[in-house]
DNA sequence: GCCAACGTTGGC
DNA sequence: GCCAACGTTGGC
């Protein structure tokens, strides 16, 4: 799951313990959220747009695709106001903080990793906020050196 | 700050 | 249903 750490970080994730992912307003990513993930799924948390953009923490799901209410909230920054009051069009899961790095895994390494070639987050111009990581992917990444 | 990539919107 | 215009994302 990427995140701007302007907007939110894993250290924003590690005081808060859990967080729901809301605001994302992108049918595929949206899916992966509404329709794949499971509870207990691993996540690996991605900050994009900053300097040094990498994986930076693991996470867990601990609630399922739901609505994602700040849909409704026409105070809220995400507001969609074609989303009608009966039938949601945006989901999100909850996450839970499971550890930080000691350092990032940066883009630049994940994109010489044989194997990951087919990660979307290495993809150029990929802008996907949420995508699937295979178990060959995740076996990969979890045995990284920069978690410590 | 630039710009490529790409999703969305809306006129026709 | 096509496609140009537009907006957003995100690496650099």
């Amino acid at each position: 799951m990427k995140s701007e750490p302007a907007a939110y970080s894993i250290n924003d994730l590690l005081r808060d313990k859990t967080t729901c992912w809301d605001g994302v307003r992108n049918y595929q990513a949206r899916n992966f959220m509404r329709d794949q993930m499971r509870l207990g799924d691993g996540v690996l948390f991605y900050h994009s747009n900053i300097l040094i953009p990498g994986i930076v923490g693991e996470a867990k799901v601990t609630r399922e695709g739901y609505p994602d209410y700040t849909a409704w909230d026409p105070e809220d920054r995400h507001y969609d106001p074609k989303t009608a009051p009966d039938r949601p069009t945006w989901f999100m899961v909850d996450i839970e903080f499971v550890r930080e790095c000691r350092s990032v895994i940066t883009l630049t390494q994940l994109k010489e990793i044989p194997g990951l070639e087919k990660m979307e987050v290495v993809k150029r111009g990929s802008r996907l906020s949420v995508s699937p990581v295979t178990a060959e992917e995740w076996k990969i990444l979890i045995h990284l050196p920069q978690w410590g």
